[in-house]
RNA sequence: GCCCUCGUAGCUCAACGGAUAGAGUGUCUGGCUUCGAACCAGAAGGUUGGGGGUUCGAUUCCCUCCGAGGGUACCA
């Protein structure tokens, strides 16, 4: 069983959750090919802290403010998750901002320096003054719980957006200085990021304390199974998995079960009560937890403690992921459950295994997290707090688009349906190249100018292959059948060496589905069909088919037919069309 | 502190201990009257982060240092 894709419900599906669809549908067809009966399982995340924050957000501020139609209503959701995300987080996220100007900002702590000064002499809220002015020359982080006026900062607020102004005005060039960082954002971006700070200042800063306690307040009803906040969940989950359901259906993805971490809470539970009485779990400073090492008599801190319930007695990931990794091998009877997970949740993995089989399930030794590192864009990480989050719906249309165009540009003799699947096709497959080309645990930085960009190493290069191939056989009036007959009798006169190196690339592919499965790897799939790809090329250009005499005409005709189909496979194998015509 | 991953051409990436470390992209030069130019040919670009070691042979394995990212008890 190969689980992958695990999209939270109430949130975008954005380039990240790309990649490891991608991964999960590819290593579920290779291990396929390679022998294996596999079961591809999906693992909705519709609950857990983000959905109630989601539902806060939505229930305090924007009921009944979703959009009419219901495709948009996913999207719209996953808005307002990332509003709630901001209103919760606005103080760490404003004092995180004055620690960055701070650490980064020698001009700014100057010009704060003087500020803040001039107002402790006219006793201005003498003793936070003097405590921010502390913080601010030391590059310290400021603690709100220190701050003795909690309006301290709003008034503060203005002061900071003179100086960022001030240092945009009149800008000084950057000069670096030994042991110092390097600044990570212009001035212009800092004020840029005060003023959207700035927006929300007066109105969220006082707020963020009982709207934390709100969201503490709505998790108990959800714990508490109240009908109408059910309800609620209820309707507004579906509008994820109505966009979900689009999502992997456009991308490939079939999956024979579907999970719900919703579903498995209680089971969770159970595991954990069992654990506890066992022994096996603890109580520490009030927190379930299981502490692995020490269980296994390890000295070297190796799987250290995972806390395996909250202590209000709510479910933790680990409750739900117990519980489920059980009952992949006892109910959907798998003798191997493949985690497709990002690698930062490596450890993790380890833990929840190790403490099945410190339970006595023995089958968690045939648990395996297959981890990914991270998309990250050419100008940094993927975070909803710097607003850069490329949802997959923007990305996918402006691949569509530009593919479309393309098509429209090359082979204006296609008739516009036609053109359309085909643009779609290529669109889906560049994308799906992008994110399977690399291999697992490599950072992938995705250029969306790269992507849409249809030259050299990408998918569009190895369909353009394939329906170079299928127009060679389509002219030569020749069908599969007629190619095997004729197989016998193949002469290719004196073998040229781009057909000897075609041959060759056509002959690896059973190997390379092998190693791929053994080592999960779709790259090592991506690289075959590329290489496929360029030896069908110089094979192309160095030896014509159609003009040739016989009997060479009808060897390179079966060469042709025999490259097709490798070539088709292995794009099938990452989840990828392969176009008769482009 | 401890653990994991990464560091290869300007950039994005390959390379199952094995030949002169390869592709793509970008730059420069050429090729459509020829099965489709989303292609092809050529030029240029490298102390594989540094230093040790194992080996007939190291980008690959081991040690060490440097740099980047991630994880490390109530996020998922």
């Amino acid at each position: 069983m190969v689980e992958h894709s695990q999209p939270n419900t109430h949130k975008a599906f954005h380039v990240g959750h790309l990649r490891n669809s991608c991964l999960g549908v590819a290593i579920a067809h290779i291990l396929r090919a390679a022998g294996y009966r596999v079961q591809d399982a999906n693992y909705i995340g519709d609950i857990g802290m983000h959905v109630v924050k989601c539902l806060w957000c939505y229930d305090r501020f924007h009921r009944g403010q979703e959009p009419e139609a219901p495709a948009a209503k996913g999207r719209w959701l996953g808005e307002v998750y990332a509003e709630s995300d901001a209103r919760l987080n606005f103080r760490d996220d404003v004092l995180g901002f004055l620690l960055l100007l701070s650490r980064e900002d020698t001009a700014f702590v100057a010009a704060i320096d003087r500020m803040l000064k001039y107002l402790w002499r006219k006793g201005t809220d003498g003793e936070d003054i003097a405590y921010l002015l502390g913080r601010v020359t030391h590059a310290q982080p400021i603690k709100e719980d220190l701050l003795r006026e909690e309006n301290v900062i709003p008034k503060f607020w203005p002061i900071i957006g003179d100086q960022l102004r001030d240092q945009v005005a009149n800008p000084v060039p950057y000069v670096a200085v030994d042991g110092q960082a390097e600044p990570t954002m212009t001035p212009a971006e800092r004020l840029a990021r005060w003023e959207a700070l700035a927006e929300h200042m007066d109105e969220w800063w006082p707020r963020v304390p009982a709207w934390r306690i709100n969201v503490r307040d709505t998790f108990q009803r959800w714990e508490g199974q109240e009908p109408e906040f059910v309800r609620l969940w209820q309707e507004t989950r579906e509008w994820s998995m109505a966009d979900f359901r689009r999502i992997f259906d456009e991308l490939g993805a079939h999956f024979d079960v579907w999970l719900f971490e919703s579903e498995v809470e209680d089971e969770g539970k159970q595991i954990v009560r069992d654990l506890l009485a066992s022994g096996l779990a603890e109580i520490s400073d009030g927190l379930p937890v299981v502490k692995i090492d020490e269980k296994l008599g390890l000295e070297q801190e190796t799987y250290r403690t995972l806390p395996i319930l909250r202590s209000d007695g709510t479910s933790l990931y680990a409750t739900k992921d117990l519980a489920l990794t059980r009952r992949k091998f006892e109910q959907y009877g798998v003798d191997r459950a493949i985690w497709v997970v990002d690698a930062r949740q490596s450890l993790y993995f380890q833990q929840v295994a190790k403490i099945l089989e410190l339970a006595g399930f023995e089958q968690a030794k045939q648990a395996r997290h297959v981890g990914y590192e991270m998309v990250r864009l050419p100008e940094g990480v993927i975070s909803s707090r710097k607003g850069n989050v490329p949802v997959y719906d923007d990305i996918r249309d402006a691949v569509a688009a530009r593919a479309s165009e393309i098509i429209a540009e090359k082979n204006s003799g296609l008739e516009p349906e036609r053109r359309a699947e085909i643009a779609w096709q290529v669109a889906i497959g560049s994308l799906k190249y992008a994110m399977l080309a690399r291999d697992n645990n490599k950072v992938i930085v995705f250029d969306l100018d790269e992507a849409l960009s249809f030259d050299g190493h990408a998918a569009p290069y190895i369909q353009y292959a394939h329906a170079r191939a299928c127009r060679i056989l389509e002219h030569a009036r020749v069908d599969d059948a007629g190619i095997i007959a004729s197989l016998a009798g193949l002469d290719f006169g004196a073998l040229q060496p781009e057909e000897l190196g075609l041959l060759q690339a056509i002959a690896a592919l059973p190997d390379e589905v092998q190693r791929a499965a053994a080592e999960y790897r779709p790259l090592l799939i991506a690289s075959y069909v590329f290489e496929l790809a360029k030896r069908f090329n110089d094979f192309y250009h160095a030896c014509p088919v159609l003009p040739s005499a016989e009997p060479v005409r009808t060897a390179r005709l079966a060469l042709v037919a025999a490259t097709r189909q490798p070539l088709a496979n292995g794009l099938g194998l990452l989840g990828i069309a392969a176009p008769r015509a482009m």
